[in-house]
DNA sequence: AAAACGGGGGC
DNA sequence: GCCCCAGTTTT
């Protein structure tokens, strides 16, 4: 892909995205009435788990607390019944009591609005913070997950080994006026057609922006 | 029966 | 860099 691809590419995304669903953590996000915990909570659900899951786990958990001093009332047990669906449920648990207890004894129950800050939180790394910055604060970022890392570099938008490779590549190169929205395209796309083996090359209205870097099989 | 899944932490 | 966390869905 041509560096100036990148707007056709988008522009396409953005008129193809109706027939997909929208991604469910940006539902919850949108949901959560821009309250800054609920989001972090909710992408904290999200890590390394199915799209649905989440939204019912969060709608579970939030049910029975919503701010850090009530959710440190809740037993880890209640906690662990209440997001039992999504994965690595026991860590995540702990995580959320972490995360409450932190954000208590050092920001006064506030969620930070600065990436730097966001990943000192247990269980919150860049992918999580990016995206608590951007859909809670409205502040810029790039939240790569391994959908946006996977079909940038497929398109040869970049060249990146990591998905910490790609959000500081994607900082250079990316036009800051798609930071926010990038993710929340990639995803359903990724999820739905370019998805990581045996893509649908054949009824996908990219490929002339797409160099099909690392794509063996094809539907 | 495997592999894959919207990462992150501990070592 | 390697291994663990974990249930659900897809191949």
């Amino acid at each position: 892909m041509r560096r100036d691809h990148i707007h056709a590419a988008i522009r396409i995304l953005q008129r193809e995205i109706r027939q997909w669903q929208e991604p469910v953590l940006g539902i919850v996000a949108r949901n959560s009435d821009r309250n800054p915990f609920l989001i972090l909570i909710s992408c904290l659900l999200s890590l390394r788990t199915k799209d649905k899951t989440t939204g019912e786990a969060s709608d579970r958990l939030f049910a029975l607390a919503q701010t850090p001093a009530e959710m440190l009332t809740v037993p880890l047990k209640k906690i662990e019944q209440a997001i039992y669906p999504v994965g690595f449920y026991r860590t995540k648990a702990k995580s959320i009591h972490g995360i409450c207890r932190r954000l208590l004894d050092h920001y006064g129950g506030n969620v930070p609005d600065s990436i730097d800050e966001l990943v000192t939180l247990p269980g919150v790394g860049r992918k999580t913070a990016n995206l608590v910055v951007t859909v809670g604060y409205g502040k810029p970022g790039i939240c790569v997950d391994i959908h946006v890392h996977r079909i940038s570099n497929r398109w040869g938008y970049i060249k990146t080994e990591t998905p910490e490779e790609s959000e500081e590549a994607l900082r250079k190169k990316l036009p800051e006026q798609y930071w926010i929205t990038f993710n929340d395209l990639l995803v359903p796309f990724g999820q739905n057609l370019c998805q990581p083996v045996s893509p649908f090359c054949s009824t996908c209205k990219l490929t002339a922006y797409c160099d099909r870097v690392g794509v063996t099989k094809s539907r």
